[in-house]
RNA sequence: UCCUCGUUAGCUCAGUCGGUAGAGCACUCGGCUGUUAACCGAGUUGUCGCAGGUUCGAGUCCUGCACGAGGAGCCA
């Protein structure tokens, strides 16, 4: 087995040779500290200079911050080491002597990192949460893969725009106008028709001018769509589907949560069932709290984060006002006012999470919400035949992957969730 | 698009009343055998965002513009 950082302590008293960089070092004239990673984590190796040759020392001396090396050391257990280990460097073998690296120990502005955003993921915090954004997709895949889903990828290049709301990212298609895709549900619908249990995983690009830490111009969503679904069994896969993954991360991301010094008892309450509260009550409530805001209105940052503050799981607000909702949403047959939908609202004030609704599956119902939104009914000819040709009850809802992200790390903003991230004025790097 | 704040050394910032540019870090050299943003001593570093204006004199005051941050709206 080869040895890394990650599984180090597998190797206890044995040598061991990693390709490493140094990430800071700190001397004490006879004795080096070395702060190396290898990409799975950090370890410090330790060079003592009565302990190793001439050359290793003189090698040890010259290493630059960042400078790539193959290190040779026999791993050591030591409680002075925040993993518990370390490596008593016998040989080093430089690969590169790295020329002066921007990122200081010292801190630095949000405009200076994200212009070394190709060098700033390296350091231990940005590693971490890209460690468990990884852990996340896992999780996602495993659930769905695991619970009868099947991936579809709908397309990027769309004709038209799927809710007709949101600003798109306009490009030409030969002679023919197109846009990125803002969501695939549409497309994911149809498939549910084919394949019964379906889930896209892709990017979604918003040409919106929104600029907090919620937002991204270029993110990634999850979409599952399932035939034969209706309100409540979809409420119930979401909770399920969310306490998987965040069971996940904590069962294999221990070290990356205490990187970002995470509190998991938080996370930890994280398990089904989810409080729910309708659309009337969360009005109500929010009254009550002192906001400024009717029925038939739509919620705002602050209130959904006041909502929010009143539970320590995520929460859905379900049965919103149908005015409020895409066309596609399926009315209460109860109440037609209010429609099957739901949003679920991340505990700590990270905002919605999900968004889902049974559609509608009547086809003279949808052909009038057609009209009501003055779509063009020839664009959507083949999304008004999945209700022709044996339409039925069905349901989804869509994950935005970087908010995810966000709340489970317990990090302020987007940006730091995705490699790297597109933004109101940053396509670089 | 709107509101607020900001732009000074490679980085993070200070700069009083308008009087001629500063600190810490980084980097270089030296010291230190358990360091944790290590520490101690010495050295190097400037188109004060851009364009105008007021003034004997502008980093500092005024106008416009650009860029960034936080928030709102929009949105997920």
């Amino acid at each position: 087995m080869l040895a890394t950082i990650k599984n180090i302590s597998e190797f206890v008293g044995q040598e061991v040779r990693l390709g490493v960089w140094l990430h800071i070092k700190r001397s004490s004239g006879k004795i080096h500290f070395l702060q190396l990673r290898d990409g799975t984590g950090f370890i410090q190796g330790v060079v003592v200079k009565s302990e190793v040759s001439e050359e290793t020392w003189n090698a040890s001396k010259s290493l630059t911050q960042e400078s790539s090396l193959y290190v040779t050391g026999i791993v050591r257990k030591d409680e002075r080491s925040k993993i518990g280990y370390e490596l008593n460097v016998t040989g080093i073998e430089i690969i590169q002597i790295a020329q002066e690296y921007p990122i200081t120990k010292k801190e630095h502005g949000t405009d200076f990192l994200m212009d070394h955003r190709h060098l700033w993921i390296r350091s231990p915090r940005q590693r971490a949460i890209l460690a468990i954004r990884g852990e996340i997709i896992r999780a996602i895949q495993e659930y769905l893969n695991q619970n009868g889903f099947t991936l579809v990828d709908p397309p990027i290049l769309t004709p038209t725009s799927a809710e007709g709301t949101t600003n798109l990212f306009h490009t030409k298609y030969f002679e023919e106008d197109a846009y990125l895709s803002q969501s695939g549900q549409l497309y994911m619908e149809a498939a549910a028709l084919a394949l019964g249990r379906v889930y896209s995983f892709g990017p979604t690009f918003r040409a919106e001018k929104s600029k907090t830490r919620r937002h991204l111009i270029e993110f990634w969503m999850i979409e599952p769509e399932m035939a034969f679904v209706e309100h409540e069994e979809n409420l119930q896969i979401q909770e399920e589907f969310v306490s998987h993954i965040v069971r996940s991360v904590l069962k294999n991301c221990k070290r990356e949560l205490e990187t970002l010094g995470r509190d998991v008892s938080k996370l930890e309450k994280v398990v089904a069932p989810f409080p729910r509260i309708t659309y009337d009550n969360a009005i109500e409530f929010l009254q009550q709290e002192g906001f400024d805001i009717k029925w038939g209105e739509d919620f705002g940052a602050p209130h959904e984060t006041a909502l929010a503050e009143k539970f320590d799981k995520p929460v859905f607000i379900t049965h919103f006002p149908t005015e409020l909702k895409a066309f596609y949403m399926k009315p209460d047959p109860n109440r037609p006012e209010v429609v099957l939908a739901a949003d679920l609202i991340a505990p700590e004030g990270y905002g919605e999470i999900i968004g889902g609704s049974q559609r509608i599956d009547d086809p003279e119902l949808l052909e009038q919400r057609f009209k009501d939104h003055n779509l063009s009914m020839e664009a959507y000819k083949w999304y008004l035949d999945l209700r022709k040709y044996g339409s039925v009850p069905h349901s989804g809802f869509g994950l935005g992957l970087e908010r995810t992200v966000a709340w489970i790390c317990g990090i302020e903003h987007v940006r730091e969730t995705i490699p790297f991230p597109r933004l109101l004025n940053r396509l670089y790097p």
